[in-house]
RNA sequence: CGCGGGAUGGAGCAGCUCGGUAGCUCGUCGGGCUCAUAACCCGAAGGUCGUUGGUUCAAAUCCAGCUCCCGCAACCA
């Protein structure tokens, strides 16, 4: 029953911090789509993995004094780690510090150097020497200045390679308006209008100023940088350009490129054009979902929401998390996330609709027949709407999920299960029970049911591969009576059925005693984190303290930068010629509330421009709560510019 | 005027392409049932569809202006 052949992939993802919720929905997404394209008979490939090169890994590294493949390990550790908690069936996991990998992109580098895609260039831009930055002529602003301070730059030159993507400007919009290569379709005017239209400059794709990256091969001194490393994962994986793998001929092109919105850009512009210098078939459709919001916000490091699907996998079981993310995300927007979303649907749906589902019918077939069916039957006509609705399910569902559409797909499989609960209702087994001449309805009523599970429970198995082998040991099912061939028909099961009561699928959570738990838990996990923090910290002596210099000041005058959110621009009298410093905490704190207040300041920090003005210190504040930022304020009477120690 | 998305009963969303009785899930309230995980089934309340104006016999839907939110970009010294 071999169907061909079905690659899927994720993004490869950047290791510089732990993985989070985001990571784990596309994972699972594809996961799921794997599990369903297999069941359904293809050779699926399924590909994930991790991109470890950069800049500011690199950084990171240096900060807590290892090598950056010491720094990255152990977080990519963590991610196979969660994908192993999360029954993630991937095929294989590629890093991008694989040795095969690393000489696969320097060939592909070479290659595109050779057929003339890749040229040696210079910015013959501008340099901001103050600001030690390099600027592009169209960066520049009016009068041909730094768009940051806004002061003259200079001719500059730093040697990088490009590719020249400018040539493929054509092609590719034609490929994005004639092809359902990307989804959902109002990606494509935002790509076209966005970045094909104002003119596509080539890419830079080489770097001189950090090391952490594939060198070029045939100049020393440049590291191959970002999208050619990253975008080759999708072809090197499979052996292209190596020999480490040699499926090249067969999973090429992909059938599927999932990735969040953030990075259609480079998938849908960037990589395409890749691959037509190459002479490569094009992936045949990338799909860019949105992100989960936590509480409304989008997740940050820096706002401390950033949800542990570890936690969430350890308290409510992998298959309920998988069920709820995928459940609630629509289709190309952004979806919520909180604590009460999360358990609410495990309630509605899971406990109380599915798992609720299976316990009353397996109860009942074991209270009524001893756990195994009679054989007669009596059919009546009020059977029949489930029945068909039980049939029509697998054909309903499996476009849905072709179109990685999975909230919709499981949204319809739900509806079925409504059904069966409503049917119950209506045939009320339990008066059926109590007369011994109805036993022939009673059976099929329960048969019925059973089917309807079985079939529900064929279709879920991609989504909640856990649970599901346990539903088929409940009714009396297994492997073969789940096969996706006869998901579409009634009456797979024998006559004779019989039924093993068991645990609870799916327990039901106390809402309010849940949410105290995970509150409590989000506290001290955060202290802890702080702790862990100071631990690392090195410590230093009273002579480096020393050289902050800290001191008192008065804000004189203060406003709001215009062009920021966060930015408010002070005043300060600091008991000398006064200074300006910028701030970001326009979120907290209004200008009228600043002024006459006496506030800490680093009076010795070197000066910086933020959105284009001068910031010449800092002031100092704290952290205090989730969103929240207080200012250290010093009693009226203190002096202006006197020493803080 | 940098780019994009959004505003629909308490919450989250659908409907808008192709105008014609405002729909779904959750929650709330009332009822039913007792096989089941205090679950399940039925019913009800609750919306001037952000705002102003226009087109039309008719606007959530089409057009124009405005307000507010949320992302991206820049930046949080």
């Amino acid at each position: 029953m071999n169907k061909g052949k079905y690659y899927i992939t994720t993004p490869i993802y950047y290791p510089s911090g732990n993985p989070h919720i985001g990571h784990c929905y596309t994972t699972v997404a594809c996961d799921a789509i794997a599990r369903f394209k297999r069941m359904e008979g293809y050779d699926v490939m399924f590909l994930t993995g991790t991109d470890e090169h950069g800049m500011k890994i690199e950084q990171k590294a240096k900060e807590l004094g290892v090598t950056p493949k010491e720094y990255v390990d152990p977080i990519v550790d963590n991610f196979k780690k969660l994908w192993n908690t999360m029954d993630i069936s991937y095929d294989r996991y590629i890093r991008t510090t694989d040795e095969y990998h690393v000489k696969s992109v320097q060939k592909i580098f070479k290659k595109l150097y050779d057929k003339g895609y890749i040229y040696k260039g210079e910015y013959t831009g501008k340099y901001c020497t103050p600001c030690e930055s390099f600027w592009t002529e169209s960066q520049l602003d009016e009068n041909g200045c730094c768009p940051d301070c806004h002061r003259p730059v200079i001719d500059a030159h730093e040697e990088a390679y490009f590719l020249k993507v400018s040539e493929f400007a054509d092609k590719v919009e034609k490929f994005l308006t004639e092809t359902d290569y990307l989804s959902p379709k109002s990606r494509v005017n935002e790509m076209i209008n966005n970045f094909i239209k104002p003119g596509l400059e080539d890419l830079c794709v080489s770097r001189t100023s950090f090391t952490w990256g594939i060198p070029v091969d045939f100049d020393p001194g440049h590291v191959v940088y970002v999208w050619v490393d990253a975008l080759s994962n999708y072809i090197t994986a499979l052996g292209y350009e190596n020999d480490e793998y040699n499926d090249f001929e067969k999973y090429w092109p992909a059938d599927l490129h999932m990735t969040a919105k953030e990075i259609v850009r480079f998938h849908s512009i960037i990589w395409p054009i890749m691959l037509m210098m190459l002479d490569l078939p094009l992936p045949r459709h990338l799909y860019g979902h949105g992100w989960i919001n936590f509480n409304g916000q989008k997740m940050s490091k820096s706002i401390g929401n950033v949800i542990d699907p570890f936690v969430l996998a350890k308290r409510y079981g992998s298959d309920a998390v998988r069920y709820q993310i995928l459940r609630d995300m629509p289709y190309g927007s952004d979806s919520n996330f909180s604590n009460e979303i999360m358990i609410n649907r495990i309630n509605s749906d899971l406990a109380n609709g599915f798992g609720n589902l299976v316990s009353r019918t397996v109860a009942m077939a074991d209270k009524y027949f001893g756990g195994t069916l009679p054989e007669e039957r009596q059919a009546e006509p009020l059977d029949d709407e489930l029945i068909s609705m039980a049939e029509k399910l697998c054909d309903t569902v499996t476009p849905l999920i072709e179109e990685a559409q999975l909230a919709k797909a499981l949204e319809e499989i739900f509806k079925v299960v409504s059904r069966a609960n409503k049917y119950i209702d209506e045939t009320e087994p339990w008066i059926l029970g109590k007369d011994e001449t109805k036993k022939a309805r009673l059976a099929s009523v329960l048969y019925n049911l059973l089917e309807t599970i079985r079939i529900c429970s064929g279709l879920l198995a991609a989504f909640m591969p856990k649970t599901m082998p346990k539903v088929w040991e409940q009714i009396g099912a297994d492997e073969t009576l789940t096969k996706y061939e006869i998901l579409g028909e009634f009456g797979k099961l024998p006559a004779n059925v019989a039924v093993h009561k068991g645990e609870a699928l799916f327990p039901r959570i106390d809402v309010d005693k849940e949410i105290d738990e995970l509150n409590a838990l989000l506290t001290p996990a955060k202290t802890f984190k702080e702790d862990e923090d100071l631990d690392k910290a090195n410590v230093i002596t009273i002579d480096q303290f020393a050289e902050v210099k800290l001191r008192s000041g008065e804000i004189t005058a203060c406003e709001k930068i215009k062009k920021s959110k966060k930015l408010l621009k002070l005043q300060v009298d600091d008991g000398r010629n006064g200074r300006q410093i910028v701030s970001g905490i326009a979120n907290w704190y209004k200008p009228e509330d600043l002024i006459g207040k006496k506030i800490v300041f680093v009076a010795n920090l070197s000066p910086a421009k933020l959105c284009g003005e001068l910031s010449e210190g800092m002031i100092l504040a704290c952290d205090a709560g989730e969103d929240d930022v207080r200012v250290l304020f010093l009693d009226k009477d203190v002096p202006n510019g006197s020493t803080i120690r």
